[in-house]
DNA sequence: CGGTGTCATGACATCGATGTCATGAACCGA
DNA sequence: TCGGTTCATGACATCGATGTCATGACACCG
């Protein structure tokens, strides 16, 4: 591959001046400016990162931590795609900074974190994002001080610069929404509360209930781990069949996220249940390949993981110009409730007392 | 960051003894060894991978240019997450070898392939690899003849290495099995006829047909649109609703793709069927996220993203180290067939005639 | 017409790791 | 004991781009 030197000859100049023309740096002449190019275009001339990070000290590039490439082949993914979704926000965010991303996967292992990281640092990135495929609590290595991280979709004890989901105030719009289309027994599968999606949802659920005035019943709020291959579609069944008996059953089902109500529409088919008119789902995640799809398409609630990217590529900018550096609070990202097929809305004579809501909810 | 200079100095030996300690080079003292290895770590040094790439004028780098992390929003993804797949496969082929691979994505616009190629060459890297997001034909600009080049689930016309899935026999496998099963009467809802899958998995359908001696009946081979977001659906239905009119209707429906068979199942209990009994399912892809959490549980045919990206790995590396480069055809790829519950296995007195069948299969 | 500035260009050093060659010490066999 | 060998180490050049400083050619001003 040629060189700066191959194309100084070929021009008929020095290095230091077909150097000028790539950068636009000091002054060139017109005649001298077009013999330089052309002779780059003759010889196909590329110009070397390696030598000009060397030189530079910068490497112009960052550095991306991620499962989202190897772990999507687990017995069945209780998530969508968030990772990716959120490598892709970082890549949007960062394309015009002129930095190149580099994605490493960690396949998997935890234990190759601190490898990859060694990798990057070899390659002088100048800031790093770890992604984690569900929203969870972290504990990577120390990295040299003066190379900056942001977490994006978890956070640490450390208090390192993070991007998360708003979980609570996501489920609290999308029960506030069915609220306000009258719904009044509101039934919410969960996901485990080992995740912090199982914690901070239900939060939101009880929130929105008790902003309505509407009391709380324990017999509609299961957790439901409903993506072990074996025993999960039992579980699920036999959850919803205990709700579905009970003296007031539910009129929506709110399921942890968008492949559990994929599941819930198979269940409440074969117990001959009629979808929406009998009784709706919701979902979370808008996971569009699933949500738009199924039939009818489903209620969801946007959980914009191409925005939490964004957002983490933005902080992580930030960082490296030096500022907000001590800024330790997470920032929150949330998205709106998409509203489709699997809900009904009830009649207006069940909804108009509560007209105020409804028009708050916009 | 400090350099080879400063753990040198620390060490008190010379640049060229420390590099030695880093490439376990020429032979170094016990003595030596040890206190360069502590300066190391003392410094935190890690070896700045331009310096070294210049040097060496090797980048250790393998490029990979895709559109699986920016394309996953298109309002409905048409099929499951094969480059995403690939690049899983790739990374696995990869990874003892010692290569980086470096990541870029197209962010859906093809025009910004160019621009990945350069910046590819910039990192002087030693092998590219493309990724297409389906089976089809592409035609990327010329690299200059140093720079191997590997095509992922595509081809061109100028023969450049290629590694693609055999949808023909991956279909003609599936039909096989259905066959085997005890279907006569078996349905497909192909693909759109200008991607690759919509010309030659048909191919594959036929095949079968023909070795079992079952005549082909073109009312029971459809191409349909589904993902066109408006009248997909409506589509979808009309054609099976047509298809079961039938004087002699299908027992199976056979699906363009996991994602059609999702829809399909809506459609049929929609329409009051039921699944597997009165009608078959089958996908094609095993998209698993969708295959295993349906209800039932879908049969499919598995198209192995992985393995073609592992086997596109292999084939640049061998080109890399020189091997092959005159070879042009193509890596055909396949995988098993997955019989879940969408399908009945028709009862032994109809099955029975085809035993012989039924044996060659395994 | 000499001095001062601007423009266009080049010589040279530098970034960090490493290949090449040189040097000195220890060691071995004759 | 001496020439040859192996071992341990260092001096120096090199990879390609670019920052710093220098140089020569004009132009413009008083």
């Amino acid at each position: 591959m040629s060189t700066i030197y191959d194309v100084a000859r070929r021009a008929g100049v020095s290095p230091k001046t077909v150097s000028r023309v790539l950068n636009s740096d000091g002054p060139v002449g017109e005649k001298t400016r077009e013999t330089v190019e052309a002779a780059m275009r003759e010889l196909g001339y590329v110009r070397s990162n390696a030598a000009r990070m060397m030189r530079a000290q910068k490497s112009g590039i960052i550095g991306l931590i991620t499962g989202a490439i190897s772990t999507k082949n687990q017995p069945s993914t209780q998530q969508g795609l968030p990772d990716l979704y959120i490598v892709q926000g970082i890549q949007r965010a960062l394309e015009t900074s002129g930095m190149t991303v580099m994605i490493a996967d960690t396949a998997g292992r935890n234990d190759r974190v601190p490898h990859l990281i060694d990798t990057f640092l070899s390659h002088r990135v100048e800031g790093l994002i770890y992604v984690a495929e569900y929203h969870q609590e972290v504990n990577l290595p120390h990295l040299p001080d003066d190379t900056p991280l942001v977490l994006a979709n978890c956070f640490d004890a450390r208090g390192t610069p993070a991007v998360v989901p708003d979980d609570r105030r996501l489920q609290r719009d999308l029960v506030r929404r069915l609220i306000a289309a009258g719904h009044r027994r509101i039934a919410y599968l969960s996901l485990r509360p080992d995740m912090a999606a199982g914690r901070l949802r239900p939060l939101g659920y009880r929130e929105a209930l008790d902003e309505a005035g509407l009391s709380f019943d324990p017999a509609l709020l299961q957790h439901v781990d409903f993506d072990q291959s074996e025993i999960g579609p039992q579980l699920l069944w036999d959850t919803i069949d205990r709700m579905l008996q009970l003296e007031q059953p539910p009129t929506v089902l709110c399921c942890g996220n968008d492949q559990m109500a994929m599941m819930v529409y198979g269940i409440l088919r074969s117990m001959g249940r009629k979808m929406p008119d009998e009784i709706g789902v919701a979902g979370f995640d808008n996971y569009r390949a699933i949500a738009e799809t199924l039939y009818p398409p489903l209620t969801t609630v946007d959980l914009p993981y191409n925005a939490i990217g964004a957002r983490s590529g933005e902080r992580l900018m930030q960082l490296i110009s030096g500022d907000g550096r001590d800024d330790h609070s997470p920032v929150l990202v949330a998205g709106p409730v998409h509203w489709r097929g699997s809900v009904t809305e009830l009649r207006p004579e069940n909804v108009i007392s509560f007209k105020t809501l409804r028009e708050e909810k916009q």
